[in-house]
Parts: structure tokens; C-alpha cells; sequence
DNA sequence: CCAGTTGTTGACTAATCAGTTCCTAATTCG
DNA sequence: CGAATTAGGAACTGATTAGTCAACAACTGG
């Protein structure tokens, strides 16, 4: 009962989320957030509670499309070495092709690390893609994809490590050679 | 000629250096600097000109007295495995002691990709520790430290790029044994 | 159709923002 | 000493900040 929303309440979060990712938490004000969200700021604050609480849900919304999808990816992998260095270069591409705005979780993870909510969504979310590149390589020691003396743990934080350096470097130096040499090394830490 | 400043400028730019590192440019006002420099606003504007120029020559400070640090240490280094080794496991040491600090050139890189002096500035320096590790490497293949078939440019980009990502996850899972194994792989790669 | 409930809206608030101004203080040079 | 120059500092500026509010709109159940 009562007055129906007239606006998708997905759709405005993924708007958020593009926001937050572009500009970080500090830089987006609530007049960025009622503009490009296309809702005034009464609803906003009605449907939303703070621009606090909808930097936590677009944070949880990055998580869910990006890191997820990473996870299922892996999960599913057969073959694993040429997937992770398949998703590293994807990564790389997104990077050259808009250095702007990175990665949301390394982003939030350094603006915000004095925030607990933040920092432990975002830990949580680093613990997810650890233990899925484990499962993953552990799978593959056994197939014999990988050498039998490696660690599958040690592997996964290592490559995780990895990974938001990568994120990281695609923002300060978005430059081809550079990134794809470092995946080449890094995915040969696997042999 | 002309009244003397009565504050020492270098103190007031590691102070203002710090307070940046620890809350990053946005989440820093010119309040806060006020205050963490003890200095009064118009002198503060009379000696930096603007919050933007004071964060500059932070970073640029940072980049001096940290940066700078490490490439002459790789300079000097007469083996250069166990220097790498011990630099990483260092700035282990460093976030697991002070995890809301991380690193000043990520946090720039991350949250000001939109402006161009900083982007400069931190892909500068990024370079300039590529260019370091590249020397310290091909010193090491030349004589035998390194295995001969390893290219030393390669193994810096991808050692650069892995240690921006040891310092993400200093900030967002400041995990002693997670850092370490991560490190332990990285360094394995060189071999 | 009407009462109750919930969403929408734009004007409003108090606080804070980065930056300026103007007067005083402290120095050097002649 | 006095003119010139530069620093210090508090009060001030207009703009922007996150968040609130009250009037109005649209829906459901009775």
C-alpha cells in the first residue's frame, strides 16, 4: 500500500556505484548523487537513509557483479591457468580502455580504510576471491595442471596480491607493454 | 628582507604530508591543516598558495624521502634477491604496525586519476622504481644471480606492479601470514 | 469514496568548505 | 629612525555541504 516508487531502485543503485567508482565517496556530493541518479533529494534520502548507507549498498552491489562473477568463473574453470591469465588481460583492457576508474574495491579500500564497515566488506570480499583461486589451483595440482609442490593457498594470495596491484598500476600507468609483461611473469609463478 | 617565517616550511609540508596519507586529499580540509600545521589560514595560503599546490609538494616529498629511498637502495645492492625480499617484507612491517596509512602514491593514484599533475607525478615515480628494479636485475643476471634466461625488465614490471598490490592488501587485510606467502611466491618468480 | 500509508518534491537549515582581506608585527636597507 | 617589504592572524566571504521538512500526490483496503 501507499504511493509506488517511481523509480527502479536497482537502476539508481547501479548509478551510484558508477558514481562512487569514478569519483570516490569523498568527491561525490549528494548534489552529484540527486542529478545523476535522476531522483530529488527527499526521495533520495527517504529511499536511501545517508549517503553513507548507499556507498555500502553500490560498494555490495560492485562486489556482487564483479567479484562474483569472478568466483563463479573460477569455480567452473577447468582449465585453470589459462583462465586466471585470461581474466588478468581482460582486466588490463578495461583499464586501457577507460584508466579513469579502476577498480571500486581498491579504490574503497584506500579511501576508506579508516571506515569499518567499508574495510571489512571489502576484506570479506578479497577472502572470497583468495579462497576461490585456491579451490581452483588446488584443483589443478591435482589434475597435474599445476606442479604437485605448490601451495594452492600461497598461490591464491600471492595472485590475489597480484591482482590489485594490477588495478592499481592500470590507473597510475595505463600502458600495455608494462601490464601485460607483469601477467606474463606473474601467471609463470604458477609453473 | 621582510619579516622572517616564524614556522619551518619543511616540518609544515611532512606534517601536511601526513595528514594527506592518512585521510587522502578530499577527506583533508583546510581546517585540519590549520590545525596539524599550527599555522594560521593566511599564512598557510601566503606560503603554499592552495590546498591543491600544498598536496603536491607532499606527494612530491613522499616520492623524495620514500621513493628515492628504495631506488638507491637497489642502486647499491650487491645482491639483489635478498634486498627485494627484505624491502617487501618491510613494507609488510609497515602496514601490519599502521594499516589506515597504506601508501601515499597509491592512495594518490587512486583517488586522483582525474588530475593530471598528480597522475604525473605518481606514474614518474612509478617508473623511476621500474627503472631501478630493471638496473638491480640486470646486474644480477650479469653475474650469475639470476638465471640468464630472465628478462630483467619483464621481472620489474611485474615486481613494481606486485608491490603496488602488497600495499593495497596492507590496508584491506592486514594478514601477517597472507603478506608474507605473498611475498615468499613473488620473490620466487626471480628464480 | 474515504482513511491510511507511503513516495515525491523543492525549499530550507546549519555547518563547513576553500580562499580572501586587512590590519598588525617583524625584519632589512638606507 | 623610517620607508619598504614580508609574515601572522582573525574576521570575513560566498559557495557548497549533508541532511530535514512540510505540503502534495498516488496508491490500497475497507
Amino acid at each position: 500500500m501507499g504511493r509506488p516508487r517511481t523509480f527502479d531502485i536497482d537502476v539508481a543503485v547501479d548509478r551510484a556505484m558508477e558514481l562512487f567508482w569514478r569519483q570516490g565517496f569523498e568527491a561525490t556530493s549528494t548534489e552529484d548523487l540527486v542529478e545523476g541518479l535522476g531522483i530529488a533529494r527527499g526521495s533520495l534520502y527517504k529511499a536511501f537513509g545517508s549517503k553513507e548507507q548507499l556507498y555500502a549498498m553500490a560498494l555490495r552491489r560492485y562486489c556482487q557483479s564483479h567479484a562474483e562473477g569472478l568466483i563463479e568463473l573460477l569455480d567452473r574453470a577447468e582449465q585453470v591457468r589459462p583462465v586466471i591469465q585470461a581474466v588478468l588481460l581482460e582486466l588490463v583492457e578495461a583499464d586501457l580502455a577507460d584508466p579513469e576508474r579502476g577498480c571500486l574495491l581498491v579504490n574503497a579500500a584506500t579511501e576508506r580504510s579508516a571506515h569499518p564497515d567499508t574495510v571489512q566488506q571489502v576484506s570479506r570480499t578479497m577472502g572470497q576471491i583468495e579462497s576461490a583461486l585456491a579451490g581452483a589451483l588446488e584443483r589443478a595440482r591435482v589434475s597435474g595442471d599445476i606442479a604437485a609442490d605448490k601451495n594452492p593457498r600461497e598461490l591464491a594470495q600471492f595472485l590475489t596480491t597480484f591482482l590489485q596491484g594490477l588495478r592499481v598500476m592500470g590507473k597510475a600507468r595505463a600502458d600495455r607493454v608494462f601490464l601485460e609483461n607483469a601477467v606474463k611473469v606473474a601467471v609463470g609463478a604458477l609453473d
